[in-house]
DNA sequence: GCGGCGCTGTAACCTAGGTTAGCCGCAAAT
DNA sequence: ATTTGCGGCTAACCTAGGTTACAGCGCCGC
């Protein structure tokens, strides 16, 4: 079931029960995927779309001498790979860092529904521009804020994105990134990143443990992260 | 006259004569503006979007205590704010780093012609999607590759950009920003940015004076960035 | 013609975050 | 029941890049 996508959907704009049928009717397929596996790799040919009904994925480029930078985090109700819809081949690798179902859209589809369905063809590139609109927030943690800012920012953006799908609740959510993987996020080494989470414990603001993560001061948090949520535009949209 | 866009477009994708002309009558005006000018702020409500004809722009985002980071450079042929279509304010500021000419389009007709042109529609969504690719690749610099790198990555970026527009020739092309705005797009400080210059000029690797920026030994240039140009999209593209 | 200011360039010093190395605890494999 | 390997954590040390401060220079306004 797409529910959770278009519970998220739903969050920006409104769908009618038509519109609904039409997005029902795109999936192909359900597939479950375990965790820890590259699902696309950058430059292969693309012929569908991944929307990710549950668990999480990551979206990362590599260095030769292997730094990896994350990308984008993914988590239920995301369309993963939307844009290998016009792109026909990815410039990031897509692996599962949980175990995963997904729905499987072939490009066909996507493009009967854009030409026939106007409103929902600007859904669609309005999902990749906040995609896009998550990158640059990004850009801007990478290159201006300090490791403590950074962590405390990523996981105020996750509450948020997790709340709207439900996903999340009293302040607390499931975090199944390992730190290496949370290192890569944010561009910090291992050694690093624990040493922040340690810092961020100490103040009382977060807790993580066995893949849980709970937010002991959320005001405090989204101080130190300077978190200002604009730039996931969750107010309701005109499309 | 729009000529620059279209050259762009052409080089990914065939566009009909009928489809030029849809392009050049969905301009309103051509405006001139003058250098360091603040175009859009984040937040405004937009009604309209920029094609950039000719000179520089930027997109930048800030923290509290005025860090900026460039989210994105614009030169000529590109579409700036296009993702603004769909969400009808953007999260990042718009300026001038040149004196820019540029193309006014109403979103009226952006939504006109993506309701009837479907190709030009996916077109468009495709040009939104390669600026996302081109942020993921900052990403990456920012989070993984040391200054001279990120440095020389910009530079080679630069120059393939450039070239499509024929705003680049013999490996060199004019380069408006200052070093502070340097510094801002690689986030560095302006100081660690001219030390970074002075040892690509002392590598001979590029030369850059007066707002020209000549690269003398390109190959070597891409070694230090890990340059490959498969992010920009520039093959040609069936849609 | 000169005063000021924005840009480039340097030097001296400092620190956030990287590197290397190793420990502990736990869960899966044998 | 023991080994092996991975994830979390820590300590000691190191360095890329940040900070502060200033000098030279070209250009613009007066």
């Amino acid at each position: 079931m797409i529910t959770v996508h278009l519970k998220k959907l739903r969050q920006r704009i409104e769908i009618s029960s038509d519109e609904e049928r039409v997005i029902r009717d795109s999936v192909a397929e359900i597939r479950r995927i375990p965790a820890d596996q590259l699902v696309i790799r950058a430059g292969e040919e693309l012929s569908s779309s991944l929307m990710l009904l549950d668990g999480w994925m990551a979206r990362s480029k590599d260095l030769a001498e292997g730094e990896r930078q994350v990308t984008q985090l993914h988590v239920a109700g995301d369309f993963a790979d939307l844009h290998g819809f016009t792109l026909k081949r990815l410039d990031d690798d897509i692996a599962t860092l949980s175990d995963c179902r997904v729905a499987v859209v072939p490009h066909e589809r996507i493009r009967d529904i854009t030409e026939r369905y106007p409103r929902l063809a600007r859904a669609f590139w309005f999902s990749t521009n906040v995609d896009a609109a998550i990158q640059r927030e990004l850009a801007l943690s990478l290159g201006q804020r300090s490791a403590i800012s950074r962590m405390a920012h990523l996981f105020c953006e996750l509450y948020v994105r997790l709340n709207i799908v439900e996903r999340a609740s009293h302040d607390s959510y499931e975090f199944p990134l390992t730190q290496r993987e949370l290192s890569e996020c944010l561009g910090l080494t291992v050694v690093h990143a624990n040493r922040t989470l340690q810092e961020l414990r100490r103040r009382g603001l977060v807790e993580l443990q066995s893949r849980h993560l709970t937010i002991r001061n959320r005001l405090g948090l989204e101080g130190v992260a300077e978190f200002n949520p604009n730039y996931l535009y969750l107010d309701e949209h005109r499309l």
